[in-house]
DNA sequence: TGTACATCAGTGAACGCGCGTTCACTGATGTAC
DNA sequence: TGTACATCAGTGAACGCGCGTTCACTGATGTAC
């Protein structure tokens, strides 16, 4: 039957958040249409009149998720100490243990690799992060900037999917703290007058 | 038919070869046991002579390339000369461009996190792998040895899983450019008296 | 040494299952008059 | 304002397909005598 016109892009937006939970959580092969449909109370044959395809929603998703990560890390680039927070927000073990409200870059960054169609979505995504990120080191050349940067995220991203990968508690937040720390004393020596 | 007994064990280690090279190229999911199986020249039906289930042999794998890699990774401890060299080694266009033979991390802890079965397998490598690396900061103690090689460790798994998710070349060459400059940095930091 | 037979890694058809996607149909909503 | 009808997001059965796994069967190899 036709539903009122409000609901349709609120249904929408309902199938993306439910999708970017569940690919961040379980990888884009790891869950179907139909588990995606279900979460948001319908079933998969309208799924169709939403998105062109499964590949399209996984795309689509990466944009609507990068939307809400990149506020978390805008203010991180603020001032070295916004990083410090950020640092703190992000190796931690609540965000290892959900990834699927957590970081993009490490839940889904293998999988957009293999799967060609989605990387300009996270390219982007990455591009404007680094860009974030890089202004916590407004005293540096921009381009040291950028390298301390990109460092400063692969070390993150490097730690969140090491850490999630293993079945030692132990070991896994070691890992979360010591890069924690490694992190401090690196903002520190490279923005300290 | 029945065949020579030397050729069961030759076949064993064929099968493990092709599916660690398959596995790390497109992921536990991405690759099916008859595709495996046709890559060693055999139809799929044998697959269950060798191995109990599909699950045991992703964590056979994970071992079994896991040897090889840890060769490598080996004498990158022996020393901060040792460890420079290892940098480039694994932070260039090649490893990025030919995950089907490189590092295991970054190509696989994504899966192994979502693949419970596997995680004692990738665990045993992380431990070696740490403990391998750490050796290059002698100077250190213990512990902040330790760290560095966690960190360090954590930026190149980073570096390579951003560097492969992102259809830029410019952006992902910058990636693994900016992140072995920065080791570099860090390291000379780190070890000079 | 020669013969009879058990072994078992192979073959390839078949299984049940869940996948992404399609489609004929439904019926409240919105529109034309 | 009331009636007639087109719209279209929904339903749910069905599609072809590839998956992991099973199994009856094959026949050269290795062993017993």
């Amino acid at each position: 039957m036709r539903y009122p016109a409000s609901e349709t892009a609120e249904k929408h937006l309902r199938i993306l958040d439910a999708a970017s939970a569940l690919f961040r959580k379980r990888g884009f092969s790891g869950v179907s249409v139909g588990e995606i449909m279900r979460a948001t109370g319908l079933t998969h044959g309208p799924f169709y009149n939403h998105f062109e395809s499964k590949e399209a929603l996984m795309s689509e998703s990466l944009d609507h998720a990068s939307e809400a990560s990149l506020l978390a890390i805008g203010t991180a680039g603020n001032s070295p100490e916004h990083l410090l927070a950020h640092f703190d927000n992000y190796l931690n073990a609540a965000h290892r243990d959900a990834p699927e409200q957590g970081c993009l870059l490490s839940s889904l960054a293998v999988d957009v690799s293999r799967e060609p169609a989605v990387q300009p979505a996270l390219t982007r995504h990455l591009a404007a992060a680094i860009a974030a990120l890089s202004r916590a080191w407004g005293r540096l050349s921009k381009k040291a900037a950028r390298r301390q940067a990109i460092h400063t995220l692969s070390a993150m991203v490097g730690a969140m999917v090491l850490s999630r990968a293993v079945d030692d508690p132990a070991l896994s937040d070691e890992i979360l703290n010591e890069v924690r720390l490694a992190l401090r004393q690196s903002l520190r020596a490279t923005t300290s007058p």
